[in-house]
DNA sequence: AGCACGCCGACT
DNA sequence: GTCGGCGTGCTC
């Protein structure tokens, strides 16, 4: 038998235990267009139903038993190069998820728009006279006709038992019997939001249930409103609504999240003079651009620096040498001044990436990356997979933040993507932060990273002077308020000074813990294990975990008592407070709930850098990347908030938010300083936050990584159980420890601390039991594999069935 | 995840 | 005797 042309296939929709590549023929009629990276159409599975697939490499191959062939072609030209080819390859085998899950995290998910076509009758065209037609086309024509309207043309097909390819709609279409329309068709689950509003129904309602009534009177009140808000201020789920859709009482619709990238603010494009620390950074980052070799760089420089100009600068270099550049900032700083920045200095050039942006616009910037229209794409982590050809810089600002690490699979971190891409095309990658991350930091001191420090701030700015107050001292002095007397203090003379200030409290809500003194119980989470918090603004008691509300009331449920006791205060409660004892000045609240609307979030920060408001609080998304210069003042209301987790990440987490809020103050001519309230002052993280002392905290850290093995002296390779009793998801564990010691016994040179399974840091959520498997590790091919394996042996095992599993390297999620 | 094959109970 | 319940195994 003469040898055939077989590609090896990436098919969608497979489960990981099952997952390879797949071979197919490439008949000859596809011969010429069937490329590395093109996506096809494949029959899969027992039924030959079509899925579709992408074809990693092509091959030749005699042995043809079961080969099925590939059913078509889906692109003229392949929408993955080589490279993104090889990505593919290196996220599956770090992220443990199936090749097409990888392929589709390197696509835009625009591209899986598919066009649909659909046919109706041309108007004026009696039925009844038609002649000149088959039986079959016939058959089409009655089918459109009774429908009095369009119909899909798989639909069609399927209806008369036509082939999937028939050309008989086509062929009637020339007759002048029917329209076509081509449309594009959405894949289910993309980035639009669900609104909901009231259907008119002339004052005719149907019967209500309480819960029903509490939504369809919100809507009464706001007209339509995301489905997303509704559950959150009628205190309902989401079934309530769909029930009310059922009933006609509501309908509901898709709003595409539009957000237009060029943005109204204007920057002007000033020529950057660098200080000589700035100079001396962009040399040495420079020399690594021109070197055939490229390499990585940790720009370490506190805040205020002007970490930004070298950037710039950098940036300016590559696109002289027609090289493609790769900027990438935390989710919560791409916010319009940096978008305005960038699009003022390379105008058209500029590519941007971004969750909040339409699929099609999405589209439009990846093709015209792809097409090199454009030399710089800025974004957020998903502008790692921008398709430069020619890729030679890439920049990571504030690169220890966790927003890089995505959170559903594959779990990727954006800066090991950045890494891979930069030493496959020999480019720069620069990673920048007042804060680094321990392992990049410790991989600068071991001469992996060329070190590069901006120890001043720009311009006449100096760093805030930082005073900490122990609130177990003004508990004791009757002050039970959460802010000390000092801030009060500070913010009165900010405020008289026409000032501004930011006061970071990282907890939404009002009260974060509800007592009954009667009979001790603690208002907490039917389906998780976290206790509920009091919102004022809808007067309900919530679960920050799966969403679950209910409504609020001074007796307790258990015993019936009214001694209801708070404690524990979220932003709501604070921005009360703040309201009472400053009646003149204008808060503005920053948290997941007061800007449930995206593009609020813009609007609220462009109106505070214009001097709308005197007060920003907020939780952690008011601490980074904000420069405004009439800051001068900066609160932490509850320092110790973060610090005190088991996770061994808490510390550098809590010192990197710390610093950061702390260094939002005094960045334009005026000194500033920060205030810092905690119930541990002694606590060594706060003082070295406050004197922003990063060097000794990196000191006392790592030595502290080093003594117990932790990153980056290890690996962590985080293994989840997730079930629907306690029972089943920790036999399921215990069965993985047992399969893994087994595994260890078999290649004792993979050294391993196996901690667990214990239960996850929150025990339930949503109604399912969490445990969990540490291992500490080499992150090394041979470990890659044997995880890969026992996971597939896992999922395969019937005994198992009722817990799902996954494998995370090196996740900076807890779980 | 689907889909087929296969082996036991309620029905015309 | 047959229809159909869902346990088990495979997917080029």
């Amino acid at each position: 038998m003469r040898s055939a042309v077989v590609a090896r296939i990436a098919v969608e929709h497979t489960a990981y235990h099952f997952d390879k590549p797949y071979d197919y023929l490439v008949p000859a009629t596809f011969a010429d267009i069937a490329k590395a990276g093109c996506r096809v159409m494949v029959p899969f599975g027992t039924g030959n139903r079509k899925r579709q697939g992408i074809i990693l490499s092509l091959g030749e191959a005699t042995e043809l038993e079961k080969v099925k062939p590939i059913s078509s072609v889906l692109d003229k030209e392949p929408v993955l190069s080589a490279e993104m080819l090889e990505l593919v390859s290196w996220i599956r085998e770090h992220t443990f998820c199936t090749w097409y899950d990888a392929v589709k995290l390197v696509l835009p998910a625009g591209i899986n728009m598919r066009i649909v076509a659909s046919y109706c009758m041309v108007e004026g065209v009696d039925i009844e006279s038609v002649t000149d037609v088959t039986e079959e086309e016939l058959n089409i024509l009655q089918i459109i006709y009774k429908s009095r309207g369009t119909v899909e043309k798989s639909r069609l097909l399927e209806v008369c038992g036509l082939s999937e390819d028939s050309k008989l709609p086509d062929k009637l279409v020339e007759k002048g019997l029917l329209n076509r329309t081509d449309e594009a068709v959405r894949k289910i689950g993309d980035a639009t939001i669900k609104m909901a509003r009231l259907v008119e129904t002339d004052g005719v309602m149907p019967k209500l249930t309480p819960k029903q009534k509490a939504v369809v009177d919100f809507l009464t009140q706001t007209y339509a409103a995301s489905v997303k808000e509704i559950c959150y201020f009628a205190g309902v789920t989401q079934a309530v609504i769909t029930g009310l859709e059922k009933k006609g009482v509501v309908e509901l619709f898709e709003n595409i999240v539009y957000r237009t990238p060029t943005t109204s603010y204007v920057t002007e494009n000033k020529d950057i003079i660098l200080n000589e620390e700035q100079q001396e950074a962009y040399n040495r980052f420079c020399e690594m651009l021109n070197s055939d070799e490229g390499g990585a760089g940790l720009l370490y420089g506190v805040t205020g620096s002007g970490k930004t100009q070298v950037f710039l600068k950098l940036v300016d270099k590559a696109i002289e040498q027609q090289k493609g550049v790769i900027v990438m900032v935390p989710e919560i700083s791409l916010t319009p001044q940096t978008l305005a920045l960038f699009n003022s200095r390379y105008g058209g050039r500029v590519a941007i990436f971004h969750s909040a942006m339409s699929l099609g616009q999405r589209m439009d910037e990846w093709r015209r990356v792809k097409n090199g229209e454009a030399d710089v794409a800025i974004g957020t982590r998903s502008a790692v997979f921008a398709p430069f050809d020619n890729l030679g810089l890439i920049i990571i600002d504030e690169e220890q933040e966790h927003t890089y690490q995505s959170e559903s699979t594959p779990r990727f971190h954006a800066r090991d993507v950045a890494r891979f891409r930069a030493a496959y095309n020999k480019g720069l990658l620069v990673l920048a932060s007042a804060t680094p991350s321990l392992e990049s930091y410790c991989a600068a001191q071991n001469g992996r990273y060329e070190l590069c420090r901006l120890q001043n701030r720009y311009g006449n700015a100096h760093l805030p002077k930082v005073h900490t107050v122990d609130m177990r001292q003004e508990v004791k002095q009757g002050n039970l308020s959460p802010i000390s007397r000092f801030l009060q203090e500070r913010l009165e003379e900010t405020l008289k000074n026409g000032e501004q200030a930011i006061l970071l409290l990282n907890r939404r809500g009002h009260n974060t813990i509800v007592t009954c003194s009667g009979c001790g119980t603690v208002k907490s989470c039917p389906n998780c294990s976290i206790s509920l918090t009091y919102h004022s603004a809808n007067g309900r008691l919530m679960c920050h975990y799966c969403g679950y509300s209910e409504e609020f009331t001074d007796k307790c449920s258990e015993c019936g008592s009214d001694r209801i006791k708070y404690s524990g205060f979220g932003t709501q409660r604070a921005e009360q407070e703040l309201s009472i004892l400053f009646e003149k000045a204008r808060i503005l609240r920053m948290d997941a709930d007061s800007t449930m609307a995206r593009n609020s979030y813009e609007q609220k920060l462009s109106a505070f850098a214009k001097g709308e408001y005197d007060i920003m609080l907020g939780t952690q998304m008011v601490a980074k990347g904000l420069d405004f210069s009439k800051v001068t003042l900066v609160g932490v209301l509850n320092a110790d908030g973060s610090l005190y987790s088991e996770d061994f990440r808490s510390y550098e987490r809590t010192f990197s938010l710390l610093t950061q809020v702390v260094g939002r103050s005094g960045r334009g001519d005026k000194e500033g300083i920060a205030v810092v309230q905690t119930v541990t002052p002694e606590n060594e993280i706060i003082s070295l936050a406050a004197t922003q002392d990063y060097d000794s905290f990196y000191n006392q850290e790592i030595g502290m990584r080093r003594a117990m093995v932790y990153p980056p002296y290890c690996s962590i390779c985080l293994v989840g159980f997730v079930g629907d009793t306690a029972s089943d998801t920790r036999d399921g564990a215990m069965r993985y420890l047992e399969m893994l010691r087994i595994a260890g016994e078999n290649s004792p040179h993979i050294k391993m601390i196996v901690l667990g399974p214990s239960v996850a840091t929150v025990p339930k959520v949503s109604g399912k039991y969490r445990y969990r498997i540490l291992i500490k590790v080499k992150n090394s091919r041979e470990f890659r594999e044997m995880t890969a394996d026992l996971l597939k042996r896992f999922m395969k095992d019937p005994q198992n069935r009722n817990v799902t599993i996954f494998a995370d390297m090196n996740s900076e999620s807890t779980f």
